[in-house]
DNA sequence: ATAGGGTTAG
């Protein structure tokens, strides 16, 4: 009847629109001090009486001006996130008797939800009847944001229980809470009343389902969703880009930037900093430069950013001068940014600038590191074969810097010991860890074993790596591997047919070059590539040099159950030296190569690209699934088992020289 | 009255 005036209407809404057996008042022991009390039973609130009608007992007190008064106060208050004015106004209206008003209340609700103080906005959420679904919203919204993620969900299902619909604000913020868990199976029912409210074409609530999708993995559903909804805009075209960024898909993201720019799309600083990010992971120097470019000429490029996302991307590009260059060009070096140098050396192997740069870091005392720097460190002690050095960034973490260490650390800590031959240390550490050890840190320790051929440790490892991911094939090669070495051929017979016999496939090797802004794949033994001929011709000329130079192939990588001139021929065509031949005879000569690896480089080739980088006088850049190579004269920026260990020979010899 | 996307590691 008076929904026209639907100011009027909502401020003088009836308030008993919820049952209240559905929500029980807590009783009146249990109420605090600011709880937004029902009166006691004895004197129960005259829940039918408008609440700014007149009335006998409570008339001065609930006039309209008043109201007024505290609703543009509220206001103010949530504007300025004024929590203790906020607080005070709680206390005088619990006197006032506007106590049952629920716009009131939802305001209070939203004043403490914005300044984190959830728990009180709870409280006084129990207490207030919800009809409201603004206050359902607002309240999901808190627990949305700040967490706990599961309550915001558990929210969202008792406001369906009171037969609420749900609206466009409630869709996104609940999808959000999904997003944080990967809650997928909560986030397909949500979907489902999405599609059944009319609501999938939206654009905030298609963004938080895409959103939703890409965080939980499913690229596919998100990319359906995307194509189903008409009117898109900048936001939803960011979040499916960001959406196969974030999965592994840079390619596709790059390519989906292309598409929007295309149909008159401006890219916004978000998309740039995603497909910088993109074609950094793709180790795509060429596109990354166009992308560059495109963030010049948009005046984006001044950005820190897109300048820290493209301190990154020339990192990851192999240009880590570039890289230095635009960090030092920083108008505030924040902590992302010094992790993305940090990072960026230790991944190339400049274990010493990264360690500079982390005590130019602290001297300059703007930030504080965070647990990816360590990791970042970590990872350059490990690429370094900086034991000791690692070691005491480890201890220092948590002692200096009140930062426990994740996971991550220990397995950057287990593949440090663990590379130098310290074994048992490194198995020490994983039984005090203070977490569940995953399938990374077992992974890290099998690798060691395979190095220091290492059999019953290896076994132990894998037998936890197969109890964590069953599936995973190259836990079973690794194995294999170990037993092969060790002249267990038997046991590895063992351990490839268990992995035949359970199905399971190792990943396939392949390798790619950009040449010309177009990228060129290998697979080992490829033979599809249009060059072909002149490829395995170039590598035949190699290989010529490379034994007048004193190349041994070594053929430990293969299978035992194959002859040896098959362990040759497969070796000699794996697939990065395929993309290292194809880069040399379709580059002008002294051009530095970038070849990217989707598994780790094997130990022969590893040799073998060392020859080659002496025979033909350039820099080879590999980059493999683990790090960076960068080969030279003969060298690699890895260091050698052998190099390690003189490395940290003093160390163990303090008093000799005495 | 309330809303969505972006950078570092693994």
């Amino acid at each position: 009847m008076h929904r026209s005036l639907n100011r009027t209407a909502r401020r003088l809404e009836p308030l008993a629109a919820v049952p209240r057996s559905r929500h029980p008042l807590p009783d009146s022991s249990d109420r605090t001090q600011l709880s937004w009390s029902s009166p006691p039973a004895a004197t129960p609130p005259r829940r039918q009486q408008p609440l700014d009608a007149p009335n006998s007992s409570v008339l001065p007190r609930s006039t309209p001006r008043h109201y007024d008064d505290y609703l543009n106060l509220l206001r103010s208050f949530v504007s300025r996130k004024a929590l203790e004015p906020g607080k005070q106004l709680h206390a005088r209206l619990l006197l006032s008797g506007l106590g049952y008003n629920t716009i009131l209340a939802t305001k209070l609700v939203d004043l403490y939800c914005l300044c984190d103080h959830v728990t009180l906005a709870h409280k006084l959420f129990d207490r207030i009847p919800k009809s409201n679904l603004f206050l359902w919203n607002v309240l999901i919204r808190a627990y949305a944001w700040n967490g706990p993620h599961e309550v915001a969900i558990s929210l969202y299902y008792q406001m369906l229980d009171c037969g609420l619909a749900p609206d466009n604000f409630t869709f996104p913020f609940v999808l959000k809470a999904c997003s944080a868990l990967s809650a997928l199976e909560a986030g397909r029912g949500i979907h489902e009343l999405v599609v059944s409210t009319g609501w999938e074409t939206d654009v905030f609530v298609g963004a938080a389902l895409i959103d939703m999708y890409a965080k939980c993995g499913c690229v596919d559903r998100a990319r359906e969703l995307f194509d189903r909804i008409p009117n898109r805009d900048v936001v939803l075209w960011n979040s499916m880009i960001a959406a196969y960024a974030r999965n592994g898909h840079p390619s596709e993201a790059l390519l989906l930037c292309r598409d929007m720019v295309a149909r008159g799309f401006t890219p916004t600083l978000a998309t740039l900093v995603t497909v910088i990010s993109a074609s950094a992971d793709a180790a795509a120097l060429p596109r990354g430069r166009e992308i560059h470019g495109l963030s010049w000429r948009r005046g984006f490029d001044s950005q820190d950013k897109v300048k820290t996302a493209l301190v990154d991307m020339y990192a990851k590009s192999g240009w880590v001068k570039v890289a230095r260059v635009l960090f030092e060009q920083l108008a505030e070096k924040r902590i992302v940014s010094w992790n993305s140098m940090i990072c960026g050396y230790g991944m190339h192997g400049h274990a010493a600038e990264a360690l500079a740069l982390f005590d130019r870091m602290r001297e300059e005392d703007q930030v504080l590191p965070d647990h990816i720097t360590f990791v970042g460190l970590l990872s350059a002690c490990n690429h370094g074969g900086l034991v000791d050095e690692g070691r005491s960034f480890f201890d220092s973490m948590l002692s200096d810097y009140r930062i426990p260490p994740a996971v991550q650390h220990y397995t950057c800590m287990i593949d440090l010991l663990g590379h130098s031959g310290r074994l048992a240390e490194a198995y020490k550490l994983i039984q005090d860890m203070t977490m569940a050890a995953d399938s990374g840190v077992w992974g890290a320790l099998l690798n060691a074993c395979k190095i220091h051929r290492n059999v019953e440790l290896g076994e132990l490892a894998l037998q936890k790596l197969i109890e964590l991911e069953p599936d995973d094939a190259g836990n079973y090669v690794l194995l294999s591997n170990i037993y092969a070495q060790a002249g267990k051929w038997q046991e590895a017979a063992e351990v490839r047919k268990l992995m035949t016999d359970r199905g399971l496939k190792k990943s396939i090797a392949c390798s790619w070059i950009e040449v010309k802004n177009q990228v060129h794949a290998f697979l080992v033994g490829d033979l599809s590539h249009p060059s072909s001929g002149e490829i395995y011709a170039e590598l035949e000329r190699l290989e010529g040099l490379m034994a007048e130079a004193g190349y041994e192939p070594d053929t430990m990588p293969v299978f035992h159950d194959v002859g040896d001139d098959e362990k040759r021929n497969m070796v000699r065509s794996h697939s990065e030296r395929l993309a290292i031949a194809f880069g040399l005879i379709s580059t002008p000569p002294g051009t530095t190569l970038l070849v990217t690896k989707n598994l780790r480089v094997c130990e022969d080739c590893h040799t073998a690209i060392k020859f080659i980088s002496a025979i033909v006088g350039r820099e080879i850049i590999i980059r493999d699934v683990n790090r960076y190579h960068h080969f030279k004269d003969g060298e690699c920026s890895r260091l050698s088992l052998r190099q390690r260990q003189a490395q940290r020979a003093p160390a163990l010899q303090p008093a000799a020289a005495g």
